[in-house]
DNA sequence: ACCTGTTATGATACGTTATATCATATCTAT
DNA sequence: ATAGATATGATATAACGTATCATAACAGGT
């Protein structure tokens, strides 16, 4: 069955919503814009646009949100956030974080995920998340500069 | 060559380094007493025991110079500390987080470092640091609770 | 159309984690 | 002694994250 509704608003709270508030896709946007990590303050600032008043919790709200569906990754070690690259996730992303320039990369490396389930398994831990995040240089920052 | 200093202080300053000055030392002992993740500021809160008027850049530095040195680890995923198990570190450890206990584990894999490598070497990415942690439940939580 | 319980969003305030900066003290070598 | 390098102390503030409560939107039953 499908319903018709007409929304009756008793305040001006209408036009609030006119600017639609589903931050979750302007959040994705902001960092889909950017090969590397961006901090949740740092979207915040890029939402004032829509809205100067936008606070932290939303923001949070929506990265977490977000990550819960794989649309972005957290990156653990450096408190800040990437969109994800790869649509489907069957299990935890490897991270390539290049020091000298941001730029982030994600693997699926199903030999990393067993390794790591060896070794736990021979312990009797559970793992239910797994952070793999390396730091370095990629390989156009190695070729840009002598070292 | 030996030599024996007498240290003349112009002020009263000896006096505040009869109780001791090596933080280092007292940071690292405080780690030891727990088995799993602690924060920067529960170990402030421990040191004030010795000096109430410790700061947080103590304890950094002091964190920080014992990271460098493979004596605690950073748990990037819960900003938080652990004393290192192992005493030699080849390579990266790889760390069980039992989200239920809190209990931290530490092994040492060379399987899963290099698998590591063996991605980024594909892709010309140069890792120098690697964050492996897993979250979880260890052993002991699993068999305590029936679920 | 109304009531009701549930979920999403807005808003305020606060808690936690980390660092920049500058001053002082200590050490080392000359 | 002096000077440069390194470590520590002290203050302030930046950066990151969440608890809490109020309101709004949505969906189901009457
Ligand atoms: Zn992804
Ligand atoms: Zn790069
Ligand atoms: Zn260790
Ligand atoms: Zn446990």
């Amino acid at each position: 069955m499908i319903r018709y509704i007409i929304s009756i608003y008793h305040d001006g709270s209408m036009d609030k919503h006119k600017q639609p508030s589903d931050w979750h896709t302007k959040v994705l946007a902001v960092l889909r814009k950017n090969s590397g990590a961006v901090s949740a303050y740092e979207v915040l600032g890029e939402l004032r646009v829509f809205n100067p008043k936008i606070a932290p919790p939303t923001v949070y709200r929506a990265l977490n949100a977000l990550a819960e569906r794989g649309e972005v990754h957290r990156l653990e070690s450096m408190n800040a956030y990437v969109a994800s690259r790869s649509l489907k996730h069957q299990h935890a992303p490897v991270l390539s974080i290049c020091d000298d320039c941001g730029r982030v990369e994600e693997y699926l490396a199903p030999q990393v995920i067993s390794a790591l389930s060896d070794i736990t398994g021979q312990t009797g831990f559970t793992s239910t998340r797994q952070v793999i995040e390396l730091h370095g240089r990629c390989i156009s920052c190695r070729d840009r500069v002598t070292s």
